[in-house]
RNA sequence: GCCCUCAUCGUCUAGGGGACUAGGACGUCAGCCUUUCAAGCUGAAGACAGGGAUUCGAAUUCCCUUGAGGGCACCA
């Protein structure tokens, strides 16, 4: 691999499922890869045994796919790589750059709660770091486990040239002596993570701007090792609705939710690539290949994003809409197996879907309103209070509009829209109705609702049989035998 | 408490000194269309956090204040 190919790389660790802002990083460097054609790698960055949780690698590459974003290496797994952390924390401890600390957790936690009492910066003591030989050898002998700390230098300044922050300066005596390798012999994040990009190559850095604190350890480490550092770009965060960093709080963090519910991947690249991102003060809907082909980090804004569902779903029913008839139906058919109630008998009957989707395409903002919005074509028992039939009318009048209304369609041969409404419309002048009120009496006779698609397309759909029985239900409904 | 970052309509954003009476989108409201809903169309309300400075001229540059977010773990 050259010095500059371009190499980015999906880092996430496993102690939880994928959210939003972890899978718009995640697309942030898939696309800043793809459109430089150069290599997304995936690296799973497990080095953390307590936090480990089960599923959550299937459940990060299962995200990935769904999304459609395609990784050229890996996963990696850091957990396999223990020996290579090891290895250079112990070249950092022989160069002198790290050093072993003995310090229990018990004290480092007092020390901290104490400083934190006095309003001082929670540092690490150094208490460690200029240990003499026999006080090693004596804390050697007790048995106790050290760690490796890092030998942040006491002063100077460390700066980075972020490609989205610009020039980030830190003064070195503000941080402190981190943690390189823990005593269970994993490494922290700040080792692992600046070891595997070295040797994995990786020209840019993109992620999320919670790092950015902690980039000047970073460098102070590639530094150390004379490494040189990647380019850095740190992508401003995506906050929940009360404006604090995502986290499981938020509802539907896991973004395998937002595929139950129903959203496309192609809406989900679309609206998240605009979270940070935009290519212009007007274009909204980008396909896939369009992202690829416009994105890039100078147009990456600095400010949060608050992430706003409504628009998800928006952009969303845009897509439903752009979808043949059949791709829409295709669809659908998963959620309305799931969703509609369980005494519609399974299989569904692909015809008749095919016959009604069409009415629900242009109403459904997400897959997941589909059997919402449909169930009334597959239930043979419509449930709907009486009191919606007489809404507009007197029980009589409602009686006798019904009545009629079947008296004509009973004869209808030619059962459709057309049809049907030639047969029903001229009825409304004849019993004194308006066509409002009249054809609101039926849809509701018909469906069960006071909305519904268009009447006669949803009956015409729903064929003469079923049309009828419902119309003679709502006659006795309104007449219930004594 | 210390450090870092950020700051345009409720939300996502355009804007990189004069083209800004600040543009687009979601949402909201009104109207049209219409058998209801949806979709569509038309329109409306709605923002440069505050204060200084630089400049002939500032949303755009600089400083301060304020606000928001992030970081300060043997978590990532």
């Amino acid at each position: 691999m050259s010095r500059s190919e371009i190499r980015v790389r999906f880092a996430p660790s496993p102690t939880g499922y994928p959210h939003l802002g972890n899978i718009r990083t995640a697309l942030f460097n898939w696309l800043f890869a793809r459109h430089h054609g150069g290599k997304f790698i995936l690296r799973i960055e497990d080095t953390d045994v307590a936090r480990k949780v089960e599923g959550a690698v299937e459940n990060i590459t299962e995200s990935l796919k769904w999304l459609g974003l395609d990784w050229d290496e890996g996963p990696y797994f850091q957990s396999q790589r223990l020996p290579l952390y090891q290895e250079i924390a112990r070249k950092l401890i022989d160069q002198g750059h790290a050093y072993l600390c003995y310090c229990s957790p018990h004290r480092l936690e007092e020390m901290r709660q104490e400083q934190i009492r006095r309003k001082q910066p929670p540092k690490y003591d150094r208490h460690c770091r200029e240990l003499t030989v026999q006080q090693r050898a004596q804390l050697e002998a007790s048995g106790v486990t050290p760690v490796v700390r890092f030998k942040t230098p006491l002063d100077g300044e460390t700066s980075l040239h972020d490609l989205i922050r610009a020039k980030v300066t830190f003064q070195n005596d503000t941080l402190d002596d981190f943690i390189l390798l823990k005593s269970d012999g994993y490494p922290t994040y700040h080792l692992a993570n600046v070891v595997d990009d070295h040797l994995m190559a990786i020209s840019h850095v993109l992620r999320a701007d919670e790092w950015l604190s902690s980039t000047p350890r970073h460098i102070l480490l590639y530094q150390a090792l004379d490494w040189q550092p990647p380019q850095f770009a740190h992508l401003p965060m995506i906050l929940g609705p009360d404006r604090a960093k995502l986290s499981k709080r938020h509802g539907a963090t896991n973004i395998v939710d937002y595929q139950k519910q129903g959203l496309l991947p192609e809406a989900m690249i679309n609206f998240l690539s605009l979270l940070g991102w935009s290519l212009d003060d007007k274009t909204e809907l980008l396909s896939r290949e369009e992202l690829i082909k416009h994105f890039t980090l100078e147009r990456v804004g600095k400010t949060a994003a608050i992430f706003n569902k409504d628009k998800l779903d928006w952009m969303n029913g845009v897509y439903l809409r752009r979808f043949t008839p059949e791709q829409f139906a295709l669809q659908a058919i998963p959620f309305l197996q799931r969703d509609l109630p369980s005494s519609v008998k399974r299989p569904l009957d692909d015809t008749y879907i095919s016959i009604i989707m069409p009415l629900i395409q242009e109403r459904a903002r997400t897959l997941g309103d589909v059997p919402g919005l449909a169930d009334f074509f597959f239930l043979d028992e419509l449930e709907y209070d009486q009191s919606l039939l007489i809404k507009a009318m007197d029980a009589v009048s409602a009686t006798k509009a019904i009545e009629t209304s079947l008296e004509s369609l009973k004869s209808l041969e030619a059962w459709n829209a057309v049809s049907v409404e030639n047969i029903l419309r001229p009825l409304a002048t004849e019993l004194g109705l308006t066509t409002s009120n009249f054809f609101a009496l039926l849809r509701v006779a018909i469906t069960g609702r006071t909305t519904s698609p268009p009447l006669f397309q949803t009956m015409a759909a729903l064929g003469k049989e079923r049309c009828l029985k419902r119309l003679n239900n709502a006659l006795q409904k309104l007449n219930p035998k004594p």
